[in-house]
DNA sequence: TAAATGCCATACACATGTGTATGTTGTGTA
DNA sequence: TACACAACATACACATGTGTATGGCATTTA
C-alpha cells in the first residue's frame, strides 16, 4: 500500500523538525498527527503520554548531538587549527535546533539535564584543545568556558546571522585565547 | 475598602514576576486573574487582547532594562574598572528574567525586536569601554561582542549559578581582552 | 488457516484557554 | 442628587488540547 506505516522513530524525526521550526510548544499530539496525516490514535499507540513523548524527543536529540563536536574535530592534528575549525562552524551556523532546545530547557528539568550534559562535553573538548596548545590548565578552563558561552550566547541572539565573524576575526580570537 | 483597585501597571508588574518564574507561556489572562483575585473581566478591561497585553509587557521590560547597564557603569572613572564591574555583576547574576525574555524572543518577533535593541545598546557600551582602554576600534568591536555573547551564553546554561567566575578569573579575562 | 499482534480510526469525557456581551457596584462630578 | 464612568462580575460561545475505551483491518506467526 502507498499508505506508509509509521514507527516511533518517524514521530521523533518529525518532532525535531517541528521543534526547530516552531519551538517546543508545538510538540503536541494533535498538531503533529495532522502533519503525518493520521489521527492521535497512532500517537498514543507509540507513546503513553505527551510527557513520555517529550522524554523520547530529548533523548533523540541527545543521541544525535552528543559526540558530534568531537567527531568534527577529529582528523585535525594541530589543536589550534581544530579549535579554529570548531569556531568557524559554531560561530556561523544558524543553530535553530540548538536554540529551540535551549529555550525548552528553561522550562523542563529533563531537557535541562540533557543540555547540561552536552554543554560539559563540549566545554571539555575546547579546554583540552587549549591545553594541548600550551595554555596552562587553570587558565584553559576559564577560557574554554568563555569561548563556549560566547558561541551559545551568539546563537541566542535574535538574529545570529547578522553576527557572523570573519576568518580573520576568528583567527584573532584563537590567537588571543591561545596565549600563554 | 480593603479591596484594592487595579491599574494596568499592576498587571504588568505581575507579568514580569510570572515571566521570570514560569516563562512566557504563563502570561495568560485566566491564570493571571486568579493571582490577583479578580476575574478576567478586569484583564479585558485594561487590555484589548492577549496580544496587546504581551506588547505592553515587553515594552515594560524594555523600559526598565534599557539604560540599566550604562547607569551602573557611571561613576567609575577607569574604563577597565567599569568593565570589570559590569562583568562581575552580569557574570554572576542568575538572570531569570533575562533568560525568560530571551527564551520568549525565539517565538515572538515583537519580543525579538526589543531584545535586539537592548543587545546593541549593551554591546556598544562594552565596545566603548574597550576603546577607552586603548584597544583599537576594529578589535574592540569583536571583543566586545565576544564578551557580551559569553555573558548571555552563561545565562542560558541550565545552571548559571554553578558557573560563576571569581574576581581573579574576571580580572584575568579583562586583562586579556584589554590587550593591544 | 486461525489466532495474535501492530497500527490506526472513532467517539467520548474532560480540562483550560480566549473573546464578547451584558450586568453590577462604587466613586467622583456637574 | 442624578449621571457618567471606571473597575469588575457573570455567562455564553467557541477553540484547542489531553487521555481513554473500543473497534477495524491488515500482516505476521503458529
Amino acid at each position: 500500500m502507498e499508505t506508509r506505516i509509521l514507527t516511533a522513530n518517524d514521530w521523533l524525526e518529525l518532532a525535531l523538525e517541528v521543534l526547530m521550526a516552531q519551538g517546543h510548544t508545538a510538540l503536541k499530539a494533535q498538531p503533529l498527527s495532522k502533519k503525518l496525516n493520521v489521527t492521535r490514535g497512532s500517537f498514543y499507540h507509540h507513546f503513553d503520554s505527551l510527557e513520555e513523548f517529550h522524554r523520547h524527543v530529548i533523548a533523540h536529540w541527545s543521541n544525535r548531538t552528543s559526540g558530534q563536536v568531537s567527531l568534527r574535530a577529529k582528523g585535525i592534528g594541530e589543536p589550534l587549527e581544530a579549535l579554529t575549525f570548531l569556531l568557524q562552524t559554531t560561530l556561523r551556523s544558524g543553530g535553530d535546533l540548538e536554540r529551540a532546545v535551549r529555550s525548552w530547557s528553561t522550562m523542563a528539568p529533563i531537557v535541562a539535564e540533557a543540555v547540561d550534559k552536552v554543554d560539559r562535553e563540549r566545554i571539555d573538548i575546547a579546554e583540552k584543545l587549549l591545553r594541548d596548545a600550551g595554555v596552562p590548565a587553570d587558565v584553559a578552563e576559564v577560557r574554554a568556558k568563555l569561548l563556549y558561552w560566547a558561541a551559545i550566547g551568539r546563537l541566542m541572539l535574535p538574529h545570529p546571522q547578522n553576527n557572523v565573524l570573519s576568518d580573520a576575526e576568528i583567527s584573532d580570537v584563537v590567537t588571543l585565547f591561545a596565549q600563554t
